[in-house]
RNA sequence: CGGGGCGUGGUGUAACGGCUAACAUGCUUCACUUGGGAUGAAGUGACUCCGGGUUCGAAUCCCGGCGCCCCGACCA
């Protein structure tokens, strides 16, 4: 991509009223655009972010066995009578509305109901199951009060996984697969040094749940990690029995604060009994569907990687998710043509090898494009200049660390690739 | 939903109740410049959030609404 054709641009100040480090930046650097308080549009660079994780999600969840689908956001509201969880004194952040001809409506803001029924249409059998489904949708959630940017919305992308088991045995056993493709997961967006499987109070059906909880100052929630086990808890699950049941010492554990950026846990029979999801077993015998969901907030990803990995001079985005892996810069001299047609020819060079390249071929003074590249944070920036081209070499840096390599065509490559 | 704060060109700020609402940045054009957000010149762009009120006179004071941010309660 030429950054000359990209929309958007840079720009040096964030609107005010943004306090949050991640709307800040990513509105400086052309990634999202808020259009209210709690609804962001994600632009082209923004989108190809939120693109590579929901890459990255749908291999581990694919690997999992769980089958994509995408369910609707209108909600019968019929549905969620049956389960309790239609009423606003139940549930208080349904968006609802109403057809032309009367009819309640809600927008989603999870998917247990619809799935479970529509599953009860096609699972009759011991032989349907274990069955799991997922899918990418934007959920909707009137919620009292958006903040943090992009952390939490009324309106965001959500990977939420649904798994259908015949007992108790193969609930646990999915339940415990869904932890690994999960640690998997926020290993491969560069979060996994800082993420941390977190114990939570499981409600009626199981024990616990997890959170996944990962370490930064912006973190709403306090969880209590123990590093050697490289667990933790969260506030309500710190109780002494608790703590006893998972193996965990008091004195152990350090306060820290932390974002939720998934979470996983046992429905037990609650949904499928209540919309008749059953099936018949080897005996001729009816029995309820076992249940677990599992969700992720992607834009909630992103956000918590610039917030947890920026610095002082812009994003740092990891290799797995950033929206280009080199960010190629051509400085301009006195005529300009020797490093212009120098860039041009690298660029393409670096395309047909197939790394996704951002040049940045505007007419634009250097300091001015260093400065872009390092607010929008491409993890590896080439100079073309010059000066790069009297040395016969390509300067490569390294946003993270700064280091500064000077390398040859094929080497480069061959190291970017 | 309870509490607090703030609304002025696209963005960031200024303006005692009083002149044509100022400055920076952005954008357009020209010149010059090209390894860390240059420089000069000329342009462009605001019913001062909306509606009422007070006043000879309101961006400024008062009332109401809307929007946005923060703290709490709840969530991926």
């Amino acid at each position: 991509m030429r950054q000359s054709q990209l929309f958007t641009k840079t720009r040096k100040d964030a609107p005010k009223d943004e306090v949050a480090k991640n709307a800040q930046l990513l509105i400086r650097a052309g990634y999202v655009y808020k259009e209210m308080a709690g609804a962001y549009t994600y632009l082209p660079l923004g989108l190809r972010v939120l693109s590579k994780i929901q890459g990255i999600i749908r291999e581990e969840v694919n690997a999992l066995g769980g089958q994509e689908m995408l369910l609707t956001s209108l909600q019968d509201k019929k549905l969620w009578e049956r389960t309790n969880r239609w009423s606003d004194a139940v549930v208080d952040n349904w968006f609802k509305t109403k057809l032309a001809n009367g009819t309640d409506v809600g927008l989603a803001f999870t998917h247990e109901e619809p799935l479970t029924h529509l599953l009860s249409e096609y699972v009759n059998s011991y032989r349907d199951l274990p069955f799991s489904a997922y899918q990418f949708q934007t959920k909707f959630r009137n919620e009292a009060r958006a903040k943090s940017g992009i952390m939490r919305g009324r309106e965001f992308l959500m990977k939420d996984l649904y798994s259908f088991s015949k007992d108790d045995a193969e609930h646990k056993a999915y339940y415990e697969k869904a932890k690994v493709a999960y640690k998997n997961i926020f290993e491969r967006v560069g979060l996994g040094d800082r993420t941390y499987m977190t114990f939570a109070l499981g409600g009626s059906f199981s024990k616990f749940s997890h959170e996944y909880q990962t370490v930064t100052d912006a973190g709403e929630d306090l969880i209590y990690i123990d590093e050697k086990k490289g667990i933790a808890v969260n506030k309500e699950a710190l109780t002494d029995e608790v703590l006893a049941e998972i193996g965990v010492n008091r004195a152990d554990l350090v306060e820290k604060k932390a974002v939720e950026v998934g979470n996983i846990f046992s429905l037990g029979t609650k949904f499928s009994s209540a919309l008749e999801l059953n099936y018949k077993d080897e005996k001729g015998e009816m029995k309820p569907v076992v249940m677990g969901c599992y969700g992720i907030g992607l834009g909630r990803i992103m956000g918590t990687v610039v917030e947890a990995l920026s610095d002082d001079k812009g994003i740092v985005w990891p290799e797995s998710i950033a929206p280009f892996k080199a960010h190629l810069i051509v400085v301009d001299s006195k005529d300009g043509a020797a490093a212009r047609a120098a860039a041009d020819k690298l660029y393409a060079q670096l395309t047909k090898a197939g790394i996704e390249t951002l040049c940045d071929d505007r007419d634009q003074r250097p300091g001015e494009k260093f400065a872009d590249s390092d607010l929008m944070g491409i993890p590896y920036r080439i100079v073309v200049s010059d000066k790069t081209i009297a040395a016969g070499a390509h300067e490569l840096k390294h946003r993270a660390s700064g280091k500064i390599e000077q390398l040859s065509e094929s080497d480069l490559i061959a190291r970017l690739k």
